[in-house]
DNA sequence: CATGAATGAGTTTTCATTCAT
DNA sequence: AATGAATGAAAACTCATTCAT
């Protein structure tokens, strides 16, 4: 059964390749410059052969698509038990949230910005309930509700909260990954500044 | 000479009308499904007259993001002179600057998420010194300094200031046009609870 | 306005052509083997170059079916009034109607085989109630009705002998363009032959 | 040699399952969405192995059309011993063909409206003479010697008035096919009639 | 025996662009 | 000034076929 088992790692090598390279070209081209041609040419084979592997575009999309939003959901996870109090645990995930998705730009890019009503079922924030529906919004929400300024606050009120966390925070990601050749310095200094003012912002919640 | 002139407007007009109807397009189905031949057909005539007036589909783009980015400055310039209150100065323009985008969603998106150098040389605002080169990073500058908590604060910090109330507009923007569908009275609460944000990440500001 | 008019004619010409070639092709390889390309390296023109003159594949075909299937309509009504008697009318009717369609062998193909539901309801026979629908078969109902053995018989019945007497020539009509290099005696006896089983079969009809 | 001969029946088994499987997709989809991938896949084989029982896809066409061949023809010859009286054979002979032919429509229709030398090979009758090489012309001209009134023809005549039926039987058949969707008690009608219409024409004939 | 890998030719279609008129 | 003709490149995809294993 060896050599089922070499074959199916094989074919998935395969698969693994052709979405790397399909990346590759999504990150130095742009997601609607991508090619099946291209990706094909890149790998020095036929175009034909793609379709070996994948049923068509979009599977690859898809793949591709599912690859990236893994990678940032996960982003949350891998940071979200460090610390106990949550000031500190909502500006630690925020950093290092930040970081993470920094290192992945097109990938972040291609997900966050992308919309697709399939994609966007993933990625939407803004929406009335998304506390409940949301991973990112919950997690910012419990963060908030230990927070004593809002132990009255009622739920819409901290949703549009870790909504607007959220987003700001969207924004300023994006518009580090564009405006590219930032140096490192000034991104520290925005980063912190950006935490900052979310703190400062919370703190000062009263209602 | 007259005649020259009158030809000369003519032809500005015939180049007008193309950006205008490119703009369009723009905002109804996205820029990438901006072609010649859309363009040639809204204005009823034929692809080639185009490149009479433009020397390839480039130069129609390069003239149609100046001149949304000039409709987007425009959008701060045409709200700044309304009130004194620096705060409030600083409130009522992100306000406006934030209906006035959701109104040309397809336009903001496209010079705001472009990356290409030359939209950037006019569109980044995170770079350090933004706030002597760049008008919204300025205006924006301008208003905090006359905010008493910031007298002494050095002009690098409120720079930053200014660069995240930026930054972070610019991510619930982009969030709203990119989750559309997203009712009225949310929206509407999700833009309060922003500017309350910014406010009271303004007024903690310590130094 | 004679400029005008020119390059009316010579669009004309050009779709012309096009069907023409279109033709061509499907009568040497058959109408599944027509492609744009087939077409385009026929007239010794780029592919793309046929789409300035049909939006699409489709369209071509729509031409080519509806110029055959006028052709085809217009056999019968080009013989019709030749005679008085309708046994004779029959007689004549549909020789007259089996010689031409031998004449254009491959349209009629293309149209009577045709089976797409557009093509269909226009030349469909067999149904319940053609003869108010398909003028064919209508004309050979009122010559039946004035035959003498068909005075009392119901119309239905009628129907159903001018559908059988269409069906069956049709029948011939195929067989004679698909077994093709019958010598033209041989052709003449079949459908001498074919025009008295008719004759002999109205004649006999009694009920 | 048993191995051999095991080896050699399941070789056989092999291509007929192919010739089966091939003959299921031209009747549910048509000759031409006929492919070596959809054939596999329904064997649940891959493409290649086709190569191993098969030349090329045209020797699977040209099987086919032979096994189909075969098929219709023992249409005729299945029905043909029913009965003694020569006139009752006919038009027995002729429904139950009718019948049979409908129930495989899509491969009369590849057969029978196939223009290829190699099927016309089998399949024509119209030429002169067809009624010692092609057994259908010839069983019908056999039981029409059988009947009084032709006892004096002479040969010619009877070819062709077997020719006739044949040809016209055809196209009924063709017909109804095409004109698909034609409700049960018409198709019997219209079957009835014919056949009438060919008892009709026989019983008249006198010359 | 059986298969996956690989290809090349073909399919329709869209588009930016050039050029002669 | 304005246009139709014309093209070449690119797009996604399908299919029959070959070959090494």
């Amino acid at each position: 059964m060896g050599i089922k088992e070499r074959k199916a790692r094989e074919i998935d090598q395969r698969r693994e390749l052709i979405l790397t390279v399909a990346e590759e070209i999504i990150n130095s081209e742009g997601i609607d410059k991508l090619s099946v041609r291209k990706i094909a040419s890149k790998i020095e084979y036929s175009p034909s052969l793609i379709y070996h592997y994948f049923k068509d575009k979009d599977e690859i999309l898809k793949h591709l698509m599912e690859k990236s939003y893994k990678k940032i959901v996960g982003l949350l996870k891998s940071v979200q038990t460090s610390t106990e109090d949550p000031k500190d645990k909502i500006r630690k995930m925020t950093h290092s949230y930040i970081l993470l998705a920094l290192q992945m730009p097109e990938q972040y890019k291609s997900i966050m910005l992308n919309s697709s009503a399939d994609i966007l079922s993933h990625t939407s924030v803004l929406f009335d309930g998304a506390s409940t529906k949301r991973q990112a919004v919950a997690i910012l929400c419990q963060c908030l509700k230990q927070i004593d300024k809002y132990k009255n606050t009622d739920d819409k009120h901290i949703e549009l909260t870790a909504q607007i966390i959220w987003a700001t925070t969207f924004g300023l990601i994006i518009r580090m990954i564009i405006e590219n050749g930032i140096d490192d310095t000034q991104k520290n200094l925005l980063i912190q500044h950006h935490i900052q003012f979310i703190e400062d912002g919370i703190i000062q919640k009263k209602t």
